[in-house]
DNA sequence: ACCTGATATGCTCAATGTGAGTATAAGGAA
DNA sequence: TTCCTTATACTCACATTGAGCATATCAGGT
């Protein structure tokens, strides 16, 4: 008792009315730039060096840069100048995701080494073409998580590499009560053992992968067997930023429209339920996907058509703005899905 | 292009490889605690002097330290760590809120000056005493908020103070237009002229407010009328902090169990329901939220009764930890509610 | 013992929302 | 024309929700 009030006096005098200066954080700018072309939903990435890889090799990793004080006005507008200087996009969607800050997130930083903590963003934005740059390259987000998407039914990867690999973990544990905790979280996150698959659980999935030593990021020097089928690894903890990405968009799409940031001012609703079947990983009942989009008013037809079906034309919509005024979270909410088309 | 490409060799020599040191961030960490008492939810708060304030008055803060990167291992142990010195409280549920980092929170920091940025946590803690802290208050919450509980009905607050002063701000703008957007703007987020109250928009009215210098902290040095009654003040932006937490805080109960958090491991759904409507600020139908919780499986019965309830003995429920395995997304969600009891 | 007032708990019913399927429309290609 | 493809409309059973009525069980007063 008498430490905490001696500990607090420090505070009150360093803490808080004149802030001691730590001249170790560096306060990182991370942004996830997502796209969807066609069927698949992407991420914008670059190619640095991973110095934690043995040989320093080139691995695919967020556009990033530090704060700069003097330089950037807000977090915000930081992050999107080094969008903008690293990849030549300019974003326009942004929403902040997560701030990460653990030591050992950076190997180089030991004991009292310099920390960085990392602030990520999701962005989203229109398809488009790279202005020829060339170290960013948008990549299919699937090449890092090749178990989250289920539109073709469940990946195959998962019964015949995840679970014999997390049964191996499960056994690795001494107690028998540890044994069931472990069960009890794989069943849950990878839907295993009639549990349901949460499509929003990405973050919980990868966090698992790396606890049991089967991502690339977590296997280290030796190098172990199964990682290469686990997903394309990126630097540092980029990959456990990108799920976390995955995983808000995920949860995201249900109560607000965001979708519409994807798209251009109109689309058919077949191109709109394609780019949230992308994003959610999973397929939707067709019929009550219109239903609830139009009967929900968050489209409008225009009384247009797209002739380029190869069917019947359908009718070109656009996002009725009006509902963000009418109705409290409109969202594209997930109805029933069919795992088989 | 030739520009950015010069900028982005800076930025891999800088930024990636060996990040420069920029000695003027400090990372603070911000603590929302909350607990409910009875009927009233409380957050506790220290005092503290506000330089921003004529006079350097004191005013209430947030628990808040900057991290100590020599000390702390994580972000959130470093924020434990600051609320066990500054108010005697050991933190249980912690969840990251958000990162504030603009230049102009801190009016102290000039062009150039230190940068602070923020990371908030929101704890909930189960109500308890303090250990004779001078410095720490438990706090209604909305005493900084009045206008935010409607458990009453419709605060007279809005249509007394704050209606009429939106009218004269919108007034101000100068453009037909923009007064229609801050007609729009101020219809949704207040739930005016026949746009439903939302309860989660607390940082969207408060900001609003902000905006149109009607709360304390945005009037100035000069002072104007009518900010005394819309609610307490806090130091800097800790009250847009707090806002954050609260709307955060309203949208989780209602897909996370969180409120449990809150409560005994034992209690009545009576008491559940006044702590799910204190936070939500609304009434809810008691018979339908007894057969959300009972009939979604979050709560069991233990067979034991409370005698105290001054009518029918309630049965003692406990939160049913095995939900968390059987359903996807479980919360408390909230069914239709009556202002008036 | 009986009434009153309080709270707890059980049950009904209509309205709405959701999952899943069938039917029809409108294009192109064989 | 027929077949194939995609779009769009409609139906129907079932679950969920909003709202209210009815009954149970205590305390306290008469």
């Amino acid at each position: 008792m008498t430490d905490r009030r001696t500990v607090l006096g420090r505070a009150r005098a360093t803490g808080d009315s004149a802030p001691a200066v730590s001249p170790s954080v560096v306060v990182g700018l991370n942004a996830v730039i997502v796209a969807v072309t066609e069927e698949v939903p992407r991420v914008l990435t670059v190619s640095r060096i991973d110095r934690s890889l043995p040989g320093a090799r080139q691995a695919d990793a967020l556009p990033y840069g530090p704060l700069r004080p003097e330089q950037h006005q807000t977090l915000e507008r930081g992050l999107r100048d080094w969008a903008w200087q690293q990849t030549g996009t300019r974003l326009g969607y942004v929403e902040q995701l997560y701030t990460f800050g653990d030591r050992i997130r950076d190997p180089r930083a030991g004991q009292g080494g310099p920390w960085t903590i990392s602030v990520a963003y999701l962005a989203l934005v229109r398809e488009q073409h790279l202005a020829g740059s060339r170290e960013a390259h948008w990549r299919d987000w699937y090449d890092y998580f090749p178990w989250e998407d289920w539109r073709w039914g469940q990946p195959a990867l998962i019964s015949r590499v995840i679970a014999p690999a997390l049964d191996n973990w499960l056994a690795r544990s001494s107690k028998k009560a540890g044994i069931r905790a472990r069960q009890d979280r794989r069943d849950i996150v990878f839907g295993l053992n009639r549990t349901p698959w949460d499509a929003e659980r990405v973050l919980e999935r990868y966090e698992l992968l790396y606890e049991a030593k089967l991502v690339g990021e977590s296997v280290g020097e030796a190098g172990q067997s199964g990682t290469a089928e686990l997903g394309r690894p990126m630097v540092m903890d980029h990959r456990r930023i990108l799920a976390t990405a995955l995983g808000r968009l995920r949860g995201k799409i249900k109560y607000r429209p965001v979708v519409f940031e994807l798209l251009p001012p109109v689309f058919t609703l077949s191109r709109l339920q394609r780019v949230v079947e992308a994003l959610a990983g999973t397929r939707l009942h067709k019929q009550n996907f219109r239903r609830l989009v139009d009967h929900g008013g968050l489209v409008e037809g225009t009384g247009k058509f797209d002739e380029e079906t190869g069917g019947r034309p359908a009718e070109l919509f656009s996002f009725r703005h009006e509902v963000l005024r009418e109705r409290a979270a409109p969202g594209v909410r997930l109805p029933g899905f069919q795992s088989r088309v």
